[in-house]
DNA sequence: ACCTGAACACCGTTCAAGT
DNA sequence: ACCTGAACACCGTTCAAGT
């Protein structure tokens, strides 16, 4: 006779998504997520393959959230002002959910990365403001260099690895100023 | 009657990096690093506190070696030719010991992480020439800049983040030649 | 169809006992 | 003084057995 599913993929990567920002990825375990949702550890194995695709599964839905966030801070249509905010926005992201952006950039095994289509989405929002102020041929390369500072400035930050003082709010400011700078008056190679 | 030492700190630290970078952090665990330099894993224990102290002793070998290795980079004077050096003589690190260089910067525990003063020592030489092209107020905005891209830049080519196509090394070469470049033009609030 | 207890192969770590 | 086997408390994962 069947019986009637006590849980669901959903509630158990909605449960370690919380475990996962409370007790960092080596309190994510399989026991302590089955207890979060009530059952027992071996039925979590009828939802998700194994601990890895739970991981990959938190990390699709942190890459959508991002993505949604990045998109709506781009609004003014202004590509300097966007940046900034878009930028902004990924580090209130990254202060909200400090585990899972870590996460979402961890040298983590191939299996268990968000798909790429996610990350994809997250980097098309920068890839089109870095051309907007770069031109078309830079715009790969713009993006590369807002999303790498961004992404150690933030690892970095979040580790506290910040540590010889000075004002780290004013050093986020002074690089996105630096860099956004930087590109509008980058040479194109044609517009 | 006392028993000659069979093995020492420093062959286990040896050991564990050589297994750190072939099979990763997950793979380095007590028991293979006993069997590396020929005891039962409980010996290790007269040796290093705890797992984690083992790995703080690769971070701080790792933090020294890296800091010799930017320390020699800077040798032209020449301070935008210099910086250029030592951010090559990062990526060329991190791409000699990616995981030992990921470690440096990954989310772990305080415990874990290399003494401060070596951290500090391979940040001096950032912080100096940064000055030097900046200016001594903006010194620190100008390396956190510098080092947050690069290191976002390396954990993210390492991590195969790069995927929407285009020439990688050219992305590097264009972001350290913006950020030199903007460094360089920056308003100094005073010299 | 879903859930569970029992079991297995692994961890890190402690400690009494050996030399 | 150093090393070890045995033991403990944990993991992830499988699977036969229950409903």
């Amino acid at each position: 006779m069947p019986t009637p599913a006590r849980t669901s993929v959903q509630a158990i990567v909605t449960a370690a998504r919380t475990i996962l920002e409370a007790e960092g990825l080596e309190g994510l375990t399989m026991q302590r997520v089955a207890q979060a949702v009530g059952v027992q550890a071996p039925s979590l194995y009828k939802r998700v393959r194994d601990r890895g695709d739970l991981v990959r599964l938190i990390s699709n839905d942190t890459a959508r959230e991002l993505s949604e966030r990045l998109e709506r801070a781009a609004a003014s249509g202004d590509p300097v002002r966007d940046l900034r905010a878009v930028a902004d926005a990924f580090r209130a992201f990254a202060r909200e959910r400090p585990a899972a952006f870590g996460l979402l950039f961890a040298p983590v095994p191939e299996s268990w990365r968000a798909d790429e289509a996610l990350n994809r989405a997250a980097a098309a929002v920068v890839v089109r403001l870095a051309g907007e102020l770069a031109g078309p041929e830079r715009a790969l390369d713009a993006a590369r260099l807002v999303v790498a500072w961004a992404q150690g400035f933030l690892s970095m930050e979040l580790a506290g690895a910040f540590r010889l003082g000075g004002d780290v709010d004013e050093a986020w400011q002074f690089g996105i100023e630096a860099i956004t700078a930087s590109l509008r008056s980058r040479p194109r190679r044609r517009t």
